[in-house]
DNA sequence: TATTGTATAATTGTATACACTATTGTATGC
DNA sequence: GCATACAATAGTGTATACAATTATACAATA
């Protein structure tokens, strides 16, 4: 079978596995057999295998002892498990980001990128539009991420994140007593602490940023009873 | 090639190549060609190739976008990185396990072990037996580990540690106005919040402490400049 | 001499065959 | 009917062959 443009077979392999996952079109501990998907997917088994590993070494799969594949199940301890450390991931990214953002010959250029956002995102939440608030809300960390300069904790981020997302199909992110400009809010908390330049205020309101968020999906999660 | 009795030839191999990356009997940078590394370790080149690639994902090795997987360099400035990621993780590792030790139901065993391993690791400072330090410094961290009840956290902290193991080759970690004790009275004072429950307590002092470390190593790897 | 083109060798990417292990199904004895 | 042994099946682990890509050496040309 012919590599994709850019990306190899593996990685090409790799990200349709993980989405059938995060979809649930792969039920959780469903049994991944390597001849099917081997077939599904038009790819030997050879490059499908490592896919495979890797989804195994982040979590989203899992090996029993007899060697079979399936599907990692959900719990509501693991949701709680990867909140928390994306919760310190988050902080500090905050944290480097404001040390660095400060120290940036660009500096005024970068706040003024996070303040439109922040003008877009409120804007959105106050006209309802939940999808595009979302949508800012990762814009922002994205910012925060890239001037992080620490490839390793985006790294790591990135792979909580994808464990992550599979909850969002199980949870409802809803709290009554939560406003939608909560949120808002929140991050703009945050950005007044990036613009002051007060790195461990910017780490400390983004750990307890999405720490709030963790109430609302633990609650949503906890019929998992796991 | 037979599997060796309980770990799949993949972790084997593994384990062997990183152990080889970390002692430096594979060099920064140098090409290692799959061949060779087979008839080496005895091993074909499948299971050889799953190896690498969990180490390229590890970030021990990289591969050039001309297929090439080359041994992974060393930079000040990657040292720097991961040390940012291990003082959080550790951070929220002291933090969960005082507040589920404070839950355990031996709990008073627990503690009493972390309080037997100080003694020793205090003897051990007085008398100058550094390794002796570092093994019950090890111990302590590890009986953390285990009451953080957060896999997620300790696997990150396990994938962060075997890239640092490669820079204690490089740098010497001493520092003249830091006498051998200081590491001790950290270690207790840690010790002392968590028989207290006071999680934040122990995440602070934790943190602390990791970056404490970091200075000294920063400095000895100056030299790099990278 | 420097530069480019081309043939050849080295190396990686993928497919496939075979060996090994676990699981399931079936028949037989109690 | 139930347990157990054994055969058949399904699935994974590994080795190897072959295809595709990249590096190297060397000659031809400016």
């Amino acid at each position: 079978m012919m590599a994709n443009k850019k990306n190899s077979t593996i990685d090409t392999v790799y990200e349709a596995i993980k989405e059938k996952i995060i979809e649930m079109a792969y039920e959780p501990n469903e049994h991944l057999i390597e001849e099917v998907l081997s077939t599904e997917f038009e790819v030997s088994r050879t490059p499908l295998r490592q896919a495979l590993y890797r989804l195994e070494l982040e979590g989203l799969v899992y090996k029993k002892t007899t060697g079979r594949i399936h599907v990692a199940a959900l719990s509501s301890k693991e949701a709680e498990e990867i909140f928390y450390v994306r919760e310190i991931l988050e902080g500090l990214i905050a944290r480097l980001a404001t040390i660095h953002i400060a120290a940036d010959a660009s500096k005024e250029e970068i706040l003024h990128q996070l303040q439109d956002i922040m003008l877009l995102m409120r804007n959105a939440a106050e006209s309802g539009r939940q999808a595009d608030v979302v949508r800012y809300g990762n814009e922002f960390h994205n910012i925060l991420e890239t001037h992080s300069e620490n490839q390793t904790a985006v790294h790591m981020l990135r792979q909580i994140k994808s464990r992550l997302a599979r909850y969002r199909r199980v949870g409802v992110y809803k709290d009554p007593d939560y406003p939608a400009t909560k949120p808002v809010d929140e991050h703009e908390e945050i950005l007044q602490l990036v613009v002051a330049g007060d790195a461990e205020g910017a780490e400390v309101a983004m750990r307890a940023h999405i720490m709030r968020s963790l109430q609302n999906t633990i609650q949503a999660l906890s019929y998992l009873r796991g």
